[in-house]
DNA sequence: AATGAATGAGAATTCATTCAT
DNA sequence: AATGAATGAATTCTCATTCAT
């Protein structure tokens, strides 16, 4: 295969983890390219600049996110189901690729402006539930933006802290039931 | 020297709004002069390097909040007050000086490592709080940095909601006792 | 086989073009190769390095333009009549192909060294009409080099100023008459 | 003197004989920087980038030459008299700085689009005087253009002669008269 | 204390050329 | 012959820091 499929691939999650770990701007393209064994000018094969690397890394993993929470919650029948599962499945996504989800969270304020309204988005999939639980009597009604973020704020906070502090030890899964619980009660279902 | 003090004031405050607004690395020495209207030297009279000034930004004004946190909370007497108090000082702080928070916020991984376990520490007086509410039994028995990082959660995903999609547009303060009850209902008080 | 010629040519032509248009170190070979509709290693089965291509393009257009307008004056029996022959020829030349002449007067500095006393050679073609009449008694006696500069200059800087200001609208070959008398009164015929 | 003006000085000089010499594109920075004894930084503290510094060249000495020969024919009385003031000036500027002259007969079609109506220009003040000399019946009526066309090329092509090929030896202001009388001719005048 | 010109190490990017297919 | 992914040396540019004034 001499199509660049692979070595793309290759920089990608080489990127994704350097940016992850260190931040976009103190990534060097020296860093990514000896990391992922391709020589520095081969990136711009595959990409503008380092900030359409970034950029395109952020756009696909958060809307590829956005859309396998979508299809989730479409599975289940009501409001504690639904979250539950999108729940699970996002702790279950943490713990099998941590850098992902730590890039998309680290690097959201610098590239939100690169989603449209049409793309798939973690966060309104959140708050869908949200809205529909209202209007079918699930939940109490309030401000479906407080309450989305509410619900959020609790998941990536308990990740954040992990993170951060090595207080919590536990694997994110395994708070999943714990964190659901926790939602549930914040939004008096 | 009463001049000197001046100066330092004014690059503080230039290089908090211009870090919290664009980041550390993204933001140069000479952008921070400019604003500041002094020269780029003269940042050097008042610390070593751009990575002090934003360490130093950093420290100062974390273990300020959380002097302040502590202290608020002392002054209450049972835990649903303490609560509730220090929800509406950081809801107040944050619609009185929404760059420095911003700023702790976005550079939270970057200087975490600056602090010692002595440091006053906002995230730490949300767990006493938590704690002496357990062990008063205000609280059921659960794990505290769990509980602590799902309260700190909901406050700060509300507040970056906000900022990011400009979706919740009501001051943070109009928010402070929805936001305690959101939280007391997470910890089953 | 005429496969190849066919890619060739159409390098050739396209070189030529965006050299004219952008300069030869200004045009990179993937512009040749897009605009060619050619892959970049293409260029190389033809041409060893962009500098052989461009020097190329030079001494076989600046030699087949010498070449023909030494046979044309040939066939001219005085000075007035040839060198209304070579004038009216060049003025055609350019109103056919301006991108080559362009060319030529654009890179002429740096593929001059290129060329061999032997060669086919414009300017010598005018400096050569020039000594002959001389000889002849058609011209008076002048420095022959001075002569065919002022010469060349006359129909060059009016080209150019066409080009570059827009001052000039009329096609050149309306013009070669006029410039044809201006040269001979210049040459004191 | 700390202030700049010397070093800035410097690297214009340097710039505009490398050049010169070799093409904008082929001057790098590192060349000029080299030859001018300073760091390559130092360059971008006087210039925003290497086509800055190469643009704001073209338009200054343009627009001081313009200046210079719109001065000079102000002081003459007689068309005659105006045309043979400007060529000896410009043949004594070329002999005095050969490089900036050069430099501005390589680069012009650059940066030619960098000058406003407004600015003093060669060319124009060619033009004016041989406009005036119509309106005042010391030249026949004739396209102002091509005639101010075909006296500057036959200046700048003897220029370019002795460049190129060195088969003009002598000193360009000794032609100067020749050039005029030359000229004259050509104008009918 | 303050200035701002100068530095130079390093970063991003470009692009002619090579080479496996 | 043709392709186009990959290379890596060269280039432009950035910017924290220094230092003479």
């Amino acid at each position: 295969m001499r199509n660049g499929t692979k070595t793309k691939k290759r920089i990608d999650r080489t990127a994704l983890k350097l940016f992850a770990e260190k931040g976009v701007r103190e990534t060097t393209i020296r860093d990514i390219a000896t990391a992922a064994g391709v020589a520095e000018g081969t990136l711009y094969r595959h990409y503008a600049s380092k900030e359409e690397l970034a950029s395109d890394l952020f756009v696909e993993n958060f809307t590829a996110l956005g859309r396998e929470l979508a299809k989730i919650q479409e599975q289940e029948a009501n409001t504690r189901t639904k979250l539950l599962a999108i729940i699970r499945y996002f702790c279950a996504a943490y713990d099998k690729d941590a850098t992902m989800i730590n890039y998309l969270f680290i690097t959201r304020h610098g590239y939100m402006q690169k989603l449209t309204a049409r793309m798939p988005n973690p966060y309104l999939v959140f708050r869908r539930v949200i809205r529909d639980g209202m209007a079918r009597g699930d939940i109490p009604k309030q401000d479906p933006d407080v309450a989305a973020s509410m619900v959020l704020g609790i998941i990536l906070q308990v990740i954040d802290t992990r993170i951060l502090g090595r207080r919590i030890r536990q694997r994110i899964s395994d708070l999943a039931d714990t964190l659901t619980a926790a939602c549930l009660r914040v939004l008096n279902a």
